[in-house]
DNA sequence: GTTCTTGCAAAATATTTGCAAGACG
DNA sequence: CGTCTTGCAAATATTTTGCAAGAAC
C-alpha cells in the first residue's frame, strides 16, 4: 500500500521516483518526465528519440527498474514491440490502473482507453491471473476521417 | 463467406489450404499440420523447432500468406514474440473465432481460452476496431500446483 | 518458358548484457 | 573507499528481405 508520507511530492518526477523507492537520478527523472509528457504509451525507441542525451541501455535499465517497482506497466501488442506507460494509481506494489488500449493500424500509435474498464473474465478452474493486456486494433478517429475523404 | 464446395476436404491440410485459396505446397501443408497438431498457438521459433526440413524464412512466408487469407490469426503479448494459431471458423474472409488467451509466466506457454468469449468493449466515438487481442497473465493450473507443493 | 516456391545468406529491428569509467555518498 | 549509475560496444534474439536455383504448370 501507499505510504501517504511519500506522496505529497508526487507531482514532481523525483517525488514520484522516491515514492516508489527508486533513487531519483538525473536520467531517471528525464525518463519519467518523458512518460508524463505523453498521453500514450511509448516504446523504447520512441523514448530514445525523445531523450537524446541518454543511451538506450540507460533508458532500458530505467524502464526495467520502474517496472519492478510498479511505476510503469507494459503494453504488448500493436507493433514496434513493447510500450511503457506510467502507472497512475497510488498502489506502489501492484498494477491496479490497467486499462484497454487501441492500436491504430494507420498511424501506428497506441492510445489509452483509460476511461474504459478492463472486463471481468471468468477464468477456467485452476488458472490464476494477475494482469491483463487488452488491445483493440483498427483505425483511430483522426485516421478514419482522413481515409474517408 | 464460405463456399460449401470447398469444405468437404477441410479435414486434410491440403483441403484447408485450398478452401482458403492457397496453393497447397508440401511446405505449407507441413506448417498447417504442425499448427493443427498443437492445442496452443505457436511462435515462429517453436515452428522452426518442429519443422526441421523447412527454413525459417519459408515458415515465415507461409504464415504471412496464411494470415492474409485468414487461415491463421496472430496472438501478441505473452513473450517470445508473436504466436500463430489456426482459424477454426468457416469464415474465410474475416477472423471470427478470436478468443482470449492465457500466458503462464512459469512455463511460458500460451493457452487458448477458446470456450471464453471476447468481451464487448464500448469504444469511444470515432474509433473503429476490427479485432481484439486479449491476454491474461499468471500461472496455469499445472504450474500453480507445482509451485504450491 | 513463365510464374511460383524455396533455401540460404544477410539485412533490419529489437532487446539485453559486460565492462570499465565516473558519480555519489 | 565501496556502491550505484552510466555510456559504449557488442551479444542475442527476432523478424524480414534479396536473390538465384529449382519446381510446378
Amino acid at each position: 500500500m501507499v505510504n501517504p508520507d511519500k506522496c505529497h511530492l508526487s507531482s514532481q518526477a523525483s517525488g514520484i521516483l522516491e515514492a516508489h523507492d527508486i533513487k531519483p537520478t538525473v536520467n531517471r527523472i528525464l525518463v519519467v518526465k518523458a512518460l508524463q509528457a505523453s498521453d500514450r504509451p511509448l516504446s523504447l525507441s520512441e523514448l530514445e528519440r525523445k531523450l537524446l542525451t541518454i543511451d538506450k541501455s540507460g533508458i532500458f535499465r530505467a524502464l526495467m527498474l520502474f517496472r519492478e517497482h510498479h511505476l510503469v506497466h507494459v503494453i504488448e501488442g500493436g507493433a514496434e514491440g513493447v510500450k511503457y506507460e506510467l502507472c497512475h494509481s497510488h498502489d506502489h506494489d501492484h498494477d491496479t490502473d490497467l486499462h484497454p488500449h487501441f492500436y491504430c493500424e494507420e498511424c501506428q500509435q497506441t492510445f489509452c482507453l483509460d476511461n474504459l474498464e478492463l472486463p471481468d473474465i471468468e477464468l477456467p478452474e485452476g488458472y490464476d491471473a494477475h494482469s491483463m493486456n487488452l488491445i483493440l486494433k483498427g483505425h483511430c478517429p483522426d485516421c478514419r476521417s482522413k481515409i474517408k475523404h
